[in-house]
DNA sequence: CCTCATTTTTAGATCAGTCTAATAAATTTC
DNA sequence: GAAATTTATTAGACTGATCTAAAAATGAGG
């Protein structure tokens, strides 16, 4: 127990799991209480106030009862570190291994807790160190600094055109499914319109010619850019002669070179 | 949509660890034996008792009280499946990964559990569907057949040539030791004397102009083929025997060609 | 055939991770 | 602000895999 700060004290691949989880949760700026950790790792609540204790004693995390857990920098390191494996084992399965991006997810889940950094490292370079997953998701480097991302939820975009920065969801079907509609991360889409009323968003992929409908939660998944060039909606635009929505700061793209 | 025939009722990753001794030890022609079985897997003899009546109710082994076990074909599917992924998983990090041989069993004894089928039948195509490891074991096929070797072991060999066929050994330092003296799978040598009493070898590896002596113990896991066309031995023939110089080098291993 | 060393099994315990059911705290509603 | 609802914790138990220590079976030697 004594010699601390060692590199990667090992942690059972259920203790990696529950920082992933932690972590994963903070980014989207929420609260990691009991019962969401719980949901995202589909066990019981009792498990993971018992899980979190044990965590906060390994100094991983903080953790108030009745309110839930902060990851430390420690356990955020850990928990970057596991995100970075599975992003680049995504990585791998789909450029190397051929698999489809909504195969990746699945097999990079078992695969991160059990592969080595001398893997890891090799994968990164046989892959030219890749900046994002097939996801569009960025791969944290090596030393754990992770990209600002700067992109839009499609849930709350105005009409216009925009590109697919990334899809954060990994169930197959609704990837295949997206997959299939040609909504693909560097792809562009005009969004035509908004049903009101939580309805469904109306998007044309540019490798469509059809419309397509999406339900709003569904559009809670994507990410995505504004374009710099305004073009005019490709055709079948909607009545409205509005596409000039919020369009104020279609400036820079961040920092990642993608197009 | 590939609908698997033999349903591999999904076993834990230590009782696929149990599987594979029990298979090593078969293989070996040994009996399978309680305390046999737990040095292999380095854990206490009570837990295998333990656990072979465990994996004998499950229908993958027999099991008699204070003799041993023996696999059963469904006990036997499973290991040779797991074999497979082994020796696969091993060369696609030799080939593909570029790990040393000396590397690739630690990471695919972790790996063989995790991976999935897809990933091993699509690691199996990109090595164009190898028949050997980077140790010169052969790869069970995917219906589970094995190939019947038909090798000698060096410990047992008579001064000649030989070519080494495999090398059942999967300690690291070893293997680095045999690669930095020249002896690798279809590397040829020349054993040219055995010492009496256990003593050592005396082997002149093909790469090496130096005789290698080699512990007794240290020769049981190196398995090698008689060259077909006896060579005269290449030099520095100990007590007076022929000593006509550089070995023609001619002559063709048993059935891969590497290097 | 009996004794002794070796091998194996039994008995009882531990640890990690999980569960359900009961209780308690926090939050929302009236 | 008390009741109702939701959320979280505690208590107790289970499973799989392991251990140690003690008891029992096996087999070898006299």
């Amino acid at each position: 127990m004594a010699a601390e700060s060692q590199r990667t004290a090992t942690v059972s691949s259920t203790v990696e799991d529950y920082l992933k989880v932690v972590l994963k949760i903070e980014d989207m700026k929420q609260r990691a209480s009991t019962s969401r950790v719980a949901r995202h790792l589909e066990v019981a609540d009792a498990t993971v106030t018992d899980m979190l204790r044990k965590l906060k004693k390994a100094g991983l995390l903080e953790y108030k009862p009745y309110y839930g857990a902060t990851l430390t920098r420690k356990g955020r390191r850990m928990a970057v570190r596991i995100l970075r494996r599975h992003r680049l084992l995504e990585m791998f399965l789909h450029q190397v291994l051929g698999y489809g991006w909504e195969q990746v997810h699945q097999e990079a889940e078992r695969l991160e807790h059990a592969v080595s950094d001398l893997f890891i490292s090799r994968i990164d370079a046989l892959l030219d160190f890749p900046v994002q997953d097939p996801h569009g998701e960025t791969i944290p480097d090596a030393r754990g600094f992770r990209q600002v991302e700067d992109d839009l939820c499609l849930a709350e975009a105005e009409p216009g055109g925009y590109s697919v920065r990334k899809v954060t969801n990994s169930d197959p079907e609704f990837l295949a499914y997206l997959d299939k509609v040609g909504l693909r991360p560097a792809t562009r889409l005009w969004l035509q319109e908004k049903a009101p009323f939580q309805g469904p968003l109306k998007l044309l992929p540019e490798s469509s010619r059809e419309p397509v409908y999406l339900g709003l939660e569904a559009s809670r998944s994507i990410f995505v850019l504004p374009l710099k060039d305004r073009q005019p909606a490709p055709e079948s635009a909607p009545d409205g002669s509005e596409s000039r929505g919020a369009s104020g700061r279609a400036g820079r793209g961040a920092g990642n070179e993608e197009e």
